[in-house]
DNA sequence: GATGAATGAGTTTTCATTCAT
DNA sequence: GATGAATGAAAACTCATTCAT
């Protein structure tokens, strides 16, 4: 076993068994012994790799985020066309909960928090706003040469945000409150008479 | 002080002082001793009238429902056009996180919990169901006979929920995400494309 | 209803009362609400009619002490000859448990007690000294113009004691662990053997 | 102080600084605080050793009825004639609450636990027919070819265990009920006569 | 680096007792 | 006399964190 180089692991390590635990238990019935048993390893060695519970709280978050940003870069981020973006932007919100239910699981429990904790509140607004930019972005940079008012255009991405983090919250706690590739067809329905 | 028949008042005083508890400290920080003090109780009074926390921590998010429940029926229900009715939906929407902030608070404490307890997840589904059921209702029975197919209505309801608690979260975490005023509009906007 | 000489009717109540609990749940595990429960009546008359939880409980041993007591002489007292009163004790002493099973329920709560409560302690000491002293006295009043020796009886009296305590704990814990019926003749053949 | 490897020596430190505390205050009125004082350890690493105190009162039991089993063990087992371990017996079984007068106090606090808990129950009638047993196998296959009838032998067990329950908690209550030397005689000379 | 034993403050919950009505 | 609301101290139990090995 490698000695060297053991951080990085021994930190995915546990923070990808914290991810379990939240899923399982919930942020807060969650015991630092429990995450140590998921994770294989002793209660103190946790201690060595994170300052505290608060600490590995707060990687865990920002690991939750770094993967979710990465998807969505990875699936929209080499379409060419604004439009294309656009409708995959829509199927991509859809597709979370089903695709990766266990982030919205985490989601929740940290949203909870937010409102009490500034840490985890900053990191939260922070990734929604990266997001509501990242479209404002796509859809600024792209469609101002097109046919439709700017002003409209103003509140798409927070609209787009909000709309998929309620449908996915919804469908998270409740499986049966919509079907998503209905939810889909709808969704560019609205969307496209919106912009168009 | 009197000391019979207390038990209607005790019970809302002491569900007001957990409600404030929450939005102060948040679900799982705040302790029974902090809800007594907030009441300005003794803790073991609490016990006098709830099972355990966790019974107490059912009749809030009850408690908060119910009054929410009746904020949008003393609202909406008066309207006799169901067009007028989803409009003033629509406005209710984006005004309760600015007239009712803590309703948001509690509702993202009791979102966070509801993947891990049954009960909650029992209370909080059947609220999003009813209130989708209410949407559907005025707007199946009252524009049936409009002119705009059927199948468009369908998912209305569950958009416009997850549009509000979408947008009603966002505003809770950061006041500064959009303009409640300027966001009404564009909803306005946006469903009224959608549905003409 | 008559409110003077209530007390001592409320007293048997509460009691009584006290004794189903003591069977139900054990004397440790009983509190003052589940006898007041029991009893019908409130928490706070209980302290009307009782110093408080120490002295009701002193006072349900003593009666039921008094009970086996008053049931031990109806029985053997009438009786002339001592060696028909030696029979019938006999007798006694099985029948105890089968026909008065919460007794040693009761007394066993008490026994557990007796050690570490000078009060209890002195009230069950007494009482068996009291049932010692009885056999005691018909059995050297009556046989000792007898044929045997009077050292063999010194002992008889504490000896039956305890073969009646001792049996009377046995089936009470587990009614399989003899039949009672034919224990009867196996005490009668011992002692006979003995004081013949 | 070594810190690791101290399961065993903690668990047993912690099971007789129970049984101390039962005997000094009693099984129910003891708490989880005075065991940890008594056997000069925080309360919270009871908890790592025992799952609670149901659980700690449980092995305290089982520990108890192995050591006397034990003591039975040792001092009637390594005799030959079947006789000698009658009489053996016998004076063991005056001999138990003079050399360990403890054991009968733990014994009667778990007594009146008996009748409430499953498990003490269970436990309590299981050391009571192993007692029974083993007196009934070597008195049924040492004298079964002796001169004197099956059926007398078939009780002796059973009324040799009362007898010793019944005189070890009188005497254990009172040490003046009488002369455990003298009784020793007695017994002697009422199980011969019954026997031959 | 790694372990898990150990701590003790803090949490939920119970309950004998009191007391205003 | 009678009620049951109210108290608060004490109980069982949890758990983040530390630290000897």
């Amino acid at each position: 076993m490698p000695k060297v180089g053991m951080k990085e692991v021994r930190q995915q390590q546990v923070i990808e068994a914290t991810m379990r635990c939240i899923v399982k238990k919930g942020l807060s019935q969650m015991s630092m012994k429990d995450i140590a048993v998921e994770a294989g390893v002793s209660t103190g060695i946790i201690y060595h790799y994170f300052k505290n519970k608060e600490d590995l709280l707060l990687q865990v978050l920002k690991e939750s985020f770094r993967k979710s940003h990465e998807r969505v870069m990875d699936t929209v981020e080499p379409l060419r066309q604004s439009r294309e973006k656009l409708l995959k932007h829509l199927e991509n919100i859809n597709a979370v909960p089903k695709e990766n239910p266990d982030f919205y699981i985490v989601l929740l429990n940290y949203l909870g928090q937010a409102p009490h904790n500034p840490e985890i509140h900053k990191i939260v607004t922070k990734f929604l706003s990266n997001l509501t930019s990242y479209a404002n972005r796509y859809l600024s940079t792209d469609l101002t040469g097109g046919t439709f008012a700017d002003v409209r255009l103003w509140h798409l991405p927070t609209i787009l945000l909000a709309l998929g983090m309620g449908l996915g919250i919804m469908w998270t706690l409740d499986r049966n409150s919509f079907s998503i590739e209905e939810m889909d067809v709808s969704l560019k329905d609205l969307i496209s008479r919106y912009i168009d």
